[in-house]
DNA sequence: GCCGTTTTCGGCCCGACTGTTTTCAGTCG
């Protein structure tokens, strides 16, 4: 069996070459070198294992996309962690180009220009730039141009930053429900990163196949939402919505939705493969369609076009050109857990700790998902921030629940309980209060800062107590806000095996913990997987479709998620006798 | 800069919209 760690120096070494990239595109050189940068850089970052294992074997150059230049680069930083390449570029370009890049309508070829004329290094002299109109006189430039800049350095400090998926795909949901309704609209969906299940979205893209272009474009821009339009084509079209999120829409002639389909949800690795592919068959690839010189062999659905390219039907959330595309040519991708497959959701809260709703509502509530088993988790032990309930409490809850079981046929309630690792490893209730409980999940809450030896220390140490089922949420990351724990998911993985422990991915949109990446790694090591809502009130049990994302990304089939288990299954793997 | 059952040299995914132009470059996805 091979393991694998995730390394936060993949994270460094992928922005470096993000940055070189940047800087070689300010100074004018071939897009295919600046490309070449690029792909290195995504290819590494989501690699799946250390970069400083290969780096160490000597076998950076086995890497997809990292040739002897970038080897060499990536050699220098790991060794020394500087890269003299860049920092002489950087020497001659210092202005901020991320965050300039970073604002609309501005790229590689204004920041320079503006650099070159006015010296302009920041947003802030940007500002200034476009307000004095200095910008206007500049070639290729007008008051328009003015206009949309201080427009977009507006908008980038309002919004800032990317949307959790649990809060893009509702409102997704609701503009395709919208659209659906019109007399004029046969097909319509989300695409892009949303389709794939990311675990957050830049912006949203939508799709629709219409009689009617222009009808379906005008009341997409008028839409109540709508708080600005930025672009209005016969064909296609981009809006700010409130709340700032930017909306995407495509209308698209019927025989040609499936290659539509197929190109907005990417990813655009993944597009960039099944191009080549098809220029190899001497065809081409677009969102109009698979051709063979100008007649369309290929188009009206997703499934025709991979058909037609001699691959099977690749799932969205698997088409990360992470290798998807070769087991699709050898008809071997996995089949992927599906939210249907789910019997149960392994954690939640109610009254008794820090939810809002009670154990009956919260069963209910399961039931009628069409779930077989619940697990309730509250917190027990010292969080009292939490109020976590003690020995005397849990017993008190294990009455209400042992009732609420026999009061509501048709769902199995089970008491568990989530358990504070403190920062020594030491758990937060005694053996003899958890061997009580049907399941305990365990997790961190605190000390998250932590270095990675310690930290994994107290995971290990928590696995160790044969009470424990499940770790929960193991980094105890919040995405944007708190990066989590450091740790050695290698040997977290190992001991997991070792003890039978679960690791959880926990649906919370501002969780998503294990995340896809992690969760991957987790799948390829042969960890079993659980999937949680982490629910406080019933109305987040629907979560669990995100869990179910991160999974399918992980590519994870039923087999590899205990809650698929049928209950008879799960009691007798957790030794639960009732 | 990378890469190869078409190639170790000559390719590298493809198209729409905007704004400033008067035929197109820049940007975006």
């Amino acid at each position: 069996m091979f393991f694998i760690l995730i390394s936060m120096r993949n994270a460094e070494v992928a922005a470096l070459l993000y940055e070189i990239a940047d800087l070689l595109e300010l100074k004018g050189e071939m897009v295919f070198k600046v490309r070449a940068y690029r792909r290195a850089a995504q290819v590494i970052e989501s690699l799946g294992r250390p970069i400083e294992d290969a780096w160490q074997e000597g076998r950076l150059e086995e890497i997809q996309g990292v040739g002897r230049g970038i080897a060499e680069h990536i050699d220098e930083f790991l060794r020394s962690g500087k890269s003299e390449y860049y920092e002489k570029m950087k020497k001659t370009m210092p202005m901020d180009v991320e965050s300039l890049m970073r604002i609309e309508g501005m790229g590689p070829k204004k920041v320079k220009l503006l650099f070159d004329k006015l010296r302009i290094k920041t947003v802030k002299d940007l500002e200034a730039a476009a307000r004095s109109g200095k910008i206007r006189v500049l070639p290729g430039m007008g008051e328009k141009t003015e206009q949309n800049i201080l427009k977009g350095i507006e908008f980038a400090q309002k919004s800032g930053g990317r949307l959790l998926l649990g809060r893009a795909l509702p409102i997704a949901e609701e503009i395709v429900e919208n659209l659906r309704k019109l007399k004029y609209v046969n097909h319509v969906n989300y695409a892009g990163s949303l389709r794939r299940m990311k675990e957050t979205i830049g912006d949203i893209d939508i799709l629709v196949t219409s009689s009617d272009e222009k009808k379906v474009i005008d009341f997409f821009t008028k839409m109540p939402v709508v708080t600005d339009v930025i672009a209005q084509g016969p064909t296609k079209s981009s809006v700010h919505i409130q709340g700032g999120t930017q909306v995407d829409l495509r209308v698209l002639p019927e025989s040609r939705y499936g290659s539509a389909l197929m190109y907005f949800t990417g990813s655009k690795e993944h597009n960039i493969e099944l191009r080549k592919i098809a220029i190899a068959k001497k065809w081409k690839l677009s969102e109009y369609g698979l051709f063979s010189g100008n007649r369309i062999i290929a188009g009206r659905t997703e499934e025709e076009v991979y058909k037609k390219m001699g691959l099977s039907y690749i799932e969205p959330e698997m088409r990360e050109a992470r290798g998807e595309i070769e087991l699709a040519q050898k008809n071997r991708l996995p089949d992927l857990v599906t939210l249907k497959d789910i019997k149960s959701d392994l954690q939640m809260h109610t009254k008794w700790s820090d939810g809002v709703n009670t154990v009956e509502e919260m069963a209910l509530a399961a039931k009628k998902l069409g779930y077989e088993y619940i697990c309730i988790t509250d917190h027990a032990g010292n969080l009292l921030v939490a109020n976590a309930l003690d020995a005397k409490r849990l017993d008190q809850q294990r009455k209400e629940i042992e009732k609420s079981d026999k009061k509501i046929p048709g769902i199995k309630i089970l008491q568990g309980a989530e358990i504070d690792i403190r920062a020594d490893g030491k758990l937060d209730l005694k053996n003899d209060v958890l061997k009580e409980l049907d399941i305990v999940l365990a997790s961190l809450h605190s000390a998250l800062k932590l270095p990675e030896e310690k930290q994994t220390s107290r995971i290990l140490a928590a696995m160790d107590n044969e009470h424990i089922d499940i770790i929960a949420h193991p980094t105890g990351r919040l995405i944007d806000r708190r990066e989590g724990a450091q740790l050695d998911f290698r040997r977290i993985f190992e001991k997991a095996i070792e003890t039978g422990t679960v690791i959880e991915i926990n649906a919370q949109p501002d969780r998503m913990d294990l995340n896809d990446v992690n969760a991957f790694a987790a799948r390829e090591a042969g960890c079993a997987l659980s999937i949680g809502t982490d629910s406080h009130s019933t109305d987040q049990l629907r979560a669990m479709r995100l869990g179910v994302g991160i999974a399918r990304r992980a590519w994870c089939t039923k087999k590899e998620i205990v809650n698929t288990l049928p209950y008879k299954d799960f009691a007798k793997k957790f030794g639960i006798k009732k």
